[in-house]
DNA sequence: TAAAAATACTCCATAGGTATTTTAT
DNA sequence: ATAAAATACCTATGGAGTATTTTTA
């Protein structure tokens, strides 16, 4: 049995009259009736009864017609189906992202996958560094917002943000007063700072700045979460250096100053990449890719 | 597209690799390659991504391949819903009937259709002679249940049931003592019986053994339904002659006598036909009919 | 008698086969 | 070097066309 069986059949069934579907389909009517023929001797039943004279379905072409109209359906429905998936207008998509990304790039990108893909489902995982180095090599991750640099020979990355860093103060330190800091009165300050391994990336740019401005910071803490370094700063218990794009989080007790430009050369040095495997041309993450890469901002 | 192109596909998508599938459909791989080819070209987009010497689906093909085996799998039922069909296994099937058909044949038939052919769709339709004529012939109802004599040249029938006619008396009557009733013994009598009209089949014969025994019964009361006359039996209202299976439905202040043999001859005068459209051919209504034939009591 | 489906046959498009090439591992 | 898909070309099955017959309203 062919689809054409069937695509006869339904002509049959509906013109009831083997000369005019004949027409219709745009062939002659005795290859018609061979094929129906054919099509009845295959099922092992009537689905006409012709009288010479007259054509009309019996109980099962009945119930036949009905089944195979909603089979051309359903096949219409998967070409669709398809269609749309490899335009990356269906599917699901996973991404990973270390958490001071939901200050800046992320919400932009996902805000404008959504109106563009609303038929693709995301599914976001909040990890460390390593973690989406990890996830990303297994598959369980398809896209990571990480801070390079990272070396992984398997994964191709695209920088698509960069930002200043600003200093966090407590808002009754004596430096609160000012509007730019010079780097090199924090000297003796207490800072609260990231572990290295969970993000190197945003670290070491950090102590490099102070090596430059000629000390290496006190680190009297080290916190996972952005938001915890920020509620410890307003505790007083110390200051801290970090990602412009905090400030969008306004909080209670703390104040943010930018960094007195040469001091340190502390512009635009917290950069976001975006990661993905290079095996992986799924429709979806280049569709996420090409959105990400519009949305740069260097 | 065809059928065939949905089946290479599926092949293929099971066991990635052309060569197997091909092994598999029975036809050189060459073709196979083809083919495939010319489905993705017709769908617009890429089924599999090769690389010479790996063979993986693409997310549309992965989507394609569920739907196309939902396809499969509707058409294995459609067939399978068609056969059941035409050998009368699946349909509907509307029966009308008198009100007598209840006591005797219709019970058997029914019991016994439910048992052999458990998912047609039986519809019943209790209706007078006249209404089932009707019925039939506008397609309303398959089968009618009918007592002849009826001319109809658009119907077939056949005669399935025959009874014995019996005399209802109510309880303290003074002919009740008897076991068999000389009918003309209630030439004085009062009669109950049915409207003509609504039920020649049964009137016209009871008249007919009346006018044997050499009297014109006096009609003091017709009813519509037979419970009705032998509520008014055993009311003291008067008699009636009805067919033996009424006795099945026992009810007090009401004996039931046969009437003596030779006395006009009462035998088998109750006779029930099976009806249906002469055009009509459908495998339900033809099941139906044979198994009303196999249980033919006459 | 005419309309419509079925038969009988003929032809050619294309599914499928064979031989070979290409390419990635 | 080898396995596997693609390409090139050939063969033949069967889908479709034409002419004709059959049937019944």
């Amino acid at each position: 049995m062919e689809l054409r069986h069937l695509r006869y059949f339904r002509m049959v069934a509906t013109e009831l009259h083997f000369g005019r579907a004949a027409e219709k389909l745009h062939i002659a009517q005795p290859p018609l009736s061979k094929q129906i023929q054919d099509l009845e001797a295959e099922l092992g039943f009537e689905l006409f009864t012709r009288t010479k004279r007259s054509v009309a379905l019996t109980p099962a072409g009945q119930v036949f017609l009905v089944e195979v109209t909603q089979i051309f359906q359903k096949l219409d429905r998967a070409i669709d189906l398809g269609r749309k998936t490899s335009r990356g207008e269906l599917g699901k998509i996973s991404i990973g992202f270390v958490g001071s990304a939901t200050y800046n790039i992320l919400p932009v990108i996902l805000q404008q996958f959504r109106d563009r893909y609303p038929y693709v489902q995301i599914e976001l995982h909040e990890l460390t560094t390593d973690r989406q180095l990890i996830w990303l090599r297994e598959g369980r991750i398809d896209i990571g917002l990480i801070r390079p640099p990272v070396i992984d020979v398997y994964l191709g990355s695209q920088v698509i943000f960069q930002e200043s860093l600003v200093v966090a103060l407590p808002t009754n330190h004596h430096l609160a007063v000012l509007t730019t800091i010079e780097l090199s009165s924090l000297a003796a300050e207490r800072f609260i700072l990231f572990p290295r391994q969970l993000a190197p990336g945003l670290y070491d740019p950090i102590i490099a700045i102070c090596q430059a401005a000629g000390f290496s910071p006190q680190v009297v803490q080290e916190c996972i979460q952005m938001q915890t370094i920020v509620s410890l700063v307003s505790a007083n218990m110390g200051v801290s250096i970090l990602p412009a794009s905090i400030q969008e989080a306004q909080r209670q007790g703390v104040v943010y100053k930018p960094i007195r430009s040469g001091s340190g050369a502390a512009d635009k040095l917290a950069t976001m990449s975006i990661f993905w495997r290079l095996s992986d041309d799924s429709p979806t993450m280049n569709r996420l890719l090409e959105l990400a890469l519009e949305n740069r901002e260097l």
